[in-house]
DNA sequence: ACACATGATGTTATCGATGCCAATACTCGG
DNA sequence: CCGAGTATTGGCATCGATAACATCATGTGT
């Protein structure tokens, strides 16, 4: 019984069934769906006629088993609720939706090498035609280099690896906007708390902070440190808000930004009045937190669009010169910060 | 010159050439990779040592295409910042990973079913077992009623559909929690702020907290409405804060509910001596913005891996009974909350 | 020792789309 | 009206893994 309709057999119609119905060969079917020139207008016309009809939709497995093109790219992240990790995939899978190809994620639970070995892995084994690495992977190994190699991809936010492309925010250039914004309301110096120092967004702002205090001839105060989360930036106020002169605080990010203020008005001092703060990111509670944040706006979706423009490019032509891009940050003042007060000097 | 190594050809390697060095056939590997009974073990180290020596992988479409298992379910979000909508998938990329699948993100702009039709015919397209709704989905179409007919489908936190299972966080429970708490302190009647009224979870807090109120005897007060940002909770703050008697506030999530806090400050009220407040999520700074939040906390990563546990089981059979699966919020008692004032009465 | 049950392995056909090449249908110039 | 030349179209093999069936080897009971 080979002529009995999918219908019956309740298999999706294949491609088979469209040109039976369409009355041309496969073939044909295929060159009408994917736009090939040689074929006559009305022959197309039937062929969607039918796929109409019968509502066809292309199987994809065979699409990939025969051309090796998936139309789905890979993104690795970092399993977190940082808000910086969130925001960014939104603008990928927004802008990889818009030009056809779908988003399989990989998260990792840590940033170890073996970690992220795995993702790259479970990611080539389905198929990706390219990978966005949104990790801030500090130790490339062997089988990183291997697996990077052979499949088109882009970094954001920086890696170590030179086989890959690297669209980044210049977070060196965010660190100076807030640094220099703090200088400029006068204060005499500014602190710092930055991310964990496997994070290379955290290492940049820490090396623009300190850059723009020495091009001001000022001595950069040591450096404190936390892991994202409201509550180191917690821990973190309850020391500085004990050292006497503090006036100014440029944190690595919002959430930690807001930690650091709480400890600082459980020690008596108040924000901005006694010590400005800056942060980093851009929150959508940073304008309604209170006092609102004076922070360095991050252009998520931005990047993540040049990530896959990017990453498309690198796919459709394997040669292509890689091209660092990236991504200039902006400065909002609000309330957090204000002008140091005359000093005793 | 069939019998070219793969190597020569740049290819990777395939399970014939795993047969070839391992001296069996194609089908022994297969088997011995699948875990099947009868493979004699000195075989299937044979073949394990081939497919090391070689860096075997297999191709996921090939296997797809021919078995129908793509290894692969599907999650449809609404794009958005909003906390909840985030947290959620994490959870579910977890645990989707540990049982072996990876996860292919579907985001929609809208919730319009044209949109969300699209994102379910997307993932369809690229063979997804199962699909993950996590979108509170109100109006149904014909098309989403098919599609999710096809394909093992389970809903997370609402819709309307009948074919599917839901799993889902009691958010009428959550509200009752709230609602409770605060009259437990005493306080006359809850005001609430809810959220847009086409989210599931939205209309749930809503009848939670007026059925709570009915029950201790009270008249519901009008209810206010936002749209989930931080935004729309100060412009309903601005409107409640003039509202005179108004002690206790339920806030649909947290966000709304600092913006309500920060408009009750700019008009002189204080939180909670005046006004308490009561958010749900428990956000990462619930705990560290001023003051800190008192809030219903949602179990995200508990509801991911039963909506992925639930997708599995349905996956395996198809016919299993839908078993609709709740989790109990809880509620965290904070500093927003105080009791009520003795009243002039 | 023989027949049969069971276990282990091999062979062949197949999933659905597409690349390559051959075949046919059409165009136009002379 | 014919043949060269091009526009369309069809046939076949193929991608890699697996289901179904066939075959061979081993062990067991009587």
């Amino acid at each position: 019984m080979k002529e009995r309709t999918r219908e019956a057999t309740g298999r999706p119609p294949a491609m088979a069934d469209v040109a039976r119905v369409a009355g041309t060969s496969v073939q044909t079917v295929s060159r009408a769906l994917s736009g090939h020139p040689s074929v006559r207008e009305k022959t197309r016309a039937k062929v969607l006629a039918a796929v109409d009809q019968l509502g066809y939709r292309k199987n994809n497995a065979a699409r990939m088993l025969r051309s090796g093109r998936s139309r789905t790219i890979g993104l690795v992240t970092l399993q977190t609720d940082f808000y910086s990790r969130i925001a960014v995939t939104s603008g990928i899978e927004n802008a990889a939706h818009e030009a056809g190809y779908a988003v399989t994620a990989a998260t990792t639970k840590s940033l170890d090498t073996s970690a992220i070995e795995g993702a790259l892995a479970r990611l080539a084994d389905h198929g990706v035609e390219g990978v966005i690495l949104a990790v801030p992977l500090i130790h490339v190994s062997q089988r990183i280099e291997e697996l990077t190699r052979s499949i088109p991809t882009i970094t954001i936010d920086g890696s170590r690896t030179d086989a890959t492309e690297v669209v980044a925010v210049d977070q060196t250039m965010a660190a100076r906007l807030a640094t220099r914004h703090l200088l400029d309301l006068g204060h005499e110096t500014v602190w710092h708390i930055a991310g964990p120092s496997e994070w290379l967004d955290a290492s940049s702002r820490s090396t623009g902070w300190r850059l723009t205090l020495e091009e001001e001839g000022r001595t950069p105060p040591p450096e404190l440190k936390g892991d994202w989360s409201p509550a180191s930036g917690y821990a973190n106020g309850l020391v500085l808000g004990r050292i006497p002169d503090v006036t100014a605080v440029f944190v690595a990010s919002d959430e930690m930004a807001f930690g650091l203020i709480r400890a600082l008005h459980e020690l008596g001092k108040r924000v901005p009045e006694d010590i400005s703060v800056v942060g980093v990111d851009d929150i959508a509670l940073a304008e309604y937190c209170s006092p609102s944040l004076t922070t360095v706006a991050q252009p998520f979706a931005e990047t993540g669009a040049l990530a896959v423009a990017h990453l498309l490019r690198q796919i459709a032509d394997a040669d292509a010169a890689p091209a660092p891009a990236s991504v200039e940050p902006r400065l909002i003042v609000r309330a957090s910060t204000a002008p140091a007060k005359a000093s005793g000097g």
